[in-house]
DNA sequence: AGGCGCTTGTGAAGACGTGCACAAATCGCG
DNA sequence: CGCGATTTGTGCACGTCTTCACAAGCGCCT
């Protein structure tokens, strides 16, 4: 378990073909406190201490030096992480050094605005394929790329050497969709649509809803209103919640 | 779980005064079960299994059982839980029984989808109003609606009772908006900008960013790619297993 | 009426995630 | 060269979440 032992001086990383096995937590968290260092950097920060990367990625500090040490050790007591150091191990152990690919399979509405939205480029992604099933839609060009039938599909994944796979199809259309993926050999996807996927083993699927974060909000918001229901005689309702929530991402921070 | 005890028996499905506190992990995932009950109602269900609903929302039956054991006992032993009335008390409980306005800021790539969206509608919102800082912007016409300008959202929160913000601005500009929603009374967010947001406490915000989700597809597809490497051993390799998997995590049973 | 099969609801155990608190390590400085 | 200030890395305790397994409850059939 507690097998990491770094000379402490990096200067050549050479190859790191020991994967850590990380929490999943942690995992989830990784791509924030990389958002945060490419800010920091970009600021001209050199070095940060924990609990100035915590502020910035909205986490607890304690939380982020444990996340950092599953990785190994990267940090200097006393002193902080090296910001270009933990951005190259943060983007190591995430699989960013490759740019990679992404078909993107439903170009309607929200596919149009991912198709057009340049801030993939920036964190490691380039969008390869744009697909859709609509005829009238095929041929048309968003941002440089040509959208082309979605039975094209094996074509483009011998073309270029897909990642992942995007849907944005109607609900209806999902299940086939990722079928489709899968076959021509896509083994992460993820699905807009509002609709369970079936994959076989090995296939990693991550959803988003929209509307369930409006849903987990209107709890929230709900479950306020019933509180505000108590006296609230003071003029400042600041009556501290007891339980802080924390689930993938809730918060409620304090101004700096 | 202690303190709080159910009368059991519903009868009278209408006022329910007292919040029973739910776990937060659970109120992630009432939204899905909601779903799937509205999809097994238009298929003519009347009642349903925890092992038939569970499958529909893609999670593990006991878990199913447990979350909704917790908003009071209304299923039927031997027999399943009634749809209908699922429905209704998940959406009671959801705060879904009015239909929740929601001002979108933001007008651009993203927010053009988020608003030409017709999906909300059926889950229990409203875009109640379209916003935006450029002037070029303002007065622009989609789906029914005005864009008007954010200065205007005083306004704006004075027609309307404005329960959700949506911010789909850059993220240079995500927490001056996210200020101004606050300003006026706003307590729930959703926030498509990457970046953290400081509000005071009280205020609920959920998070949606696009790069996270494929940088953790892209962390388990660089594992994957590693342990590719191990000898292909045959073996008894290939399980049937229930179908339905996917959902905020990733299913992976590689054995050591 | 009684038994039988099915399904819920939940106790208990374990896995997982979090945050405190502090020893160990490092730097800067006199 | 040693000392104090600072910050990392982590042991530990605690809370939350998941999953199993099964008694209790319900309806149906004989
Ligand atoms: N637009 C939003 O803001 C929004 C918000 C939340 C969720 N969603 C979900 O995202 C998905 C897409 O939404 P949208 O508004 O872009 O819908 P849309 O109808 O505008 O676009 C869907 C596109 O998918 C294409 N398509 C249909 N079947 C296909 C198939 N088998 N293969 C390939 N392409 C196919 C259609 O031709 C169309 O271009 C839906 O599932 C929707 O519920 C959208
Ligand atoms: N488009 C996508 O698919 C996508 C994907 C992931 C994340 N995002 C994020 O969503 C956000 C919006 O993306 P986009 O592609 O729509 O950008 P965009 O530039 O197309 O649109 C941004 C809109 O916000 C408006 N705006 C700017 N400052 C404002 C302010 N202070 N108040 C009100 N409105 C203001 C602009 O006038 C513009 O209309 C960005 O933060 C982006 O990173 C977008």
């Amino acid at each position: 378990m507690s097998q990491h032992r770094h000379p402490g001086v990096p200067g050549r990383a050479g190859a790191v073909p020991a994967l850590p096995d990380l929490p999943e937590a942690t995992v989830a968290r990784l791509p924030e406190y990389l958002r945060a260092l490419h800010n920091l950097a970009d600021t001209g920060y050199e070095t940060v201490s924990s609990e100035g990367l915590s502020a910035a990625a909205g986490v607890n500090s304690a939380k982020l030096r444990k996340d950092l040490s599953h990785l190994g050790s990267y940090g200097t007591r006393g002193v902080g992480y090296d910001v270009a150091l933990l951005i190259e191990q943060i983007e190591n152990v995430l699989g960013l050094t490759q740019r990679r690919a992404v078909a993107l399979v439903g170009v309607g509405n929200l596919g149009h605005a991912l198709a057009g939205y340049d801030g993939f480029a920036g964190r490691g992604f380039r969008i390869a394929a744009l697909l859709d099933a609509d005829p009238s839609r095929v041929g048309e060009e968003i941002n440089g790329l040509v959208v082309r039938h979605v039975d094209d599909l094996p074509t483009v994944a011998a073309e270029e050497s897909l990642a992942i796979g995007v849907i944005a199809t109607p609900a209806a259309a999902a299940q086939q969709v990722a079928d489709q993926l899968v076959a021509v050999g896509v083994t992460s996807i993820l699905n807009f649509a509002p609709c369970v996927l079936s994959v076989p083993e090995g296939v990693d699927v991550r959803k988003v809803d929209l509307a369930i974060e409006l849903q987990i909000l209107s709890f929230h918001e709900h479950r306020k209103a019933s509180l505000t229901a108590l006296p609230a005689t003071g003029g400042s309702a600041l009556t501290a919640l007891p339980g802080g929530f924390a689930a993938t991402d809730t918060q409620e921070a304090i101004g700096t």
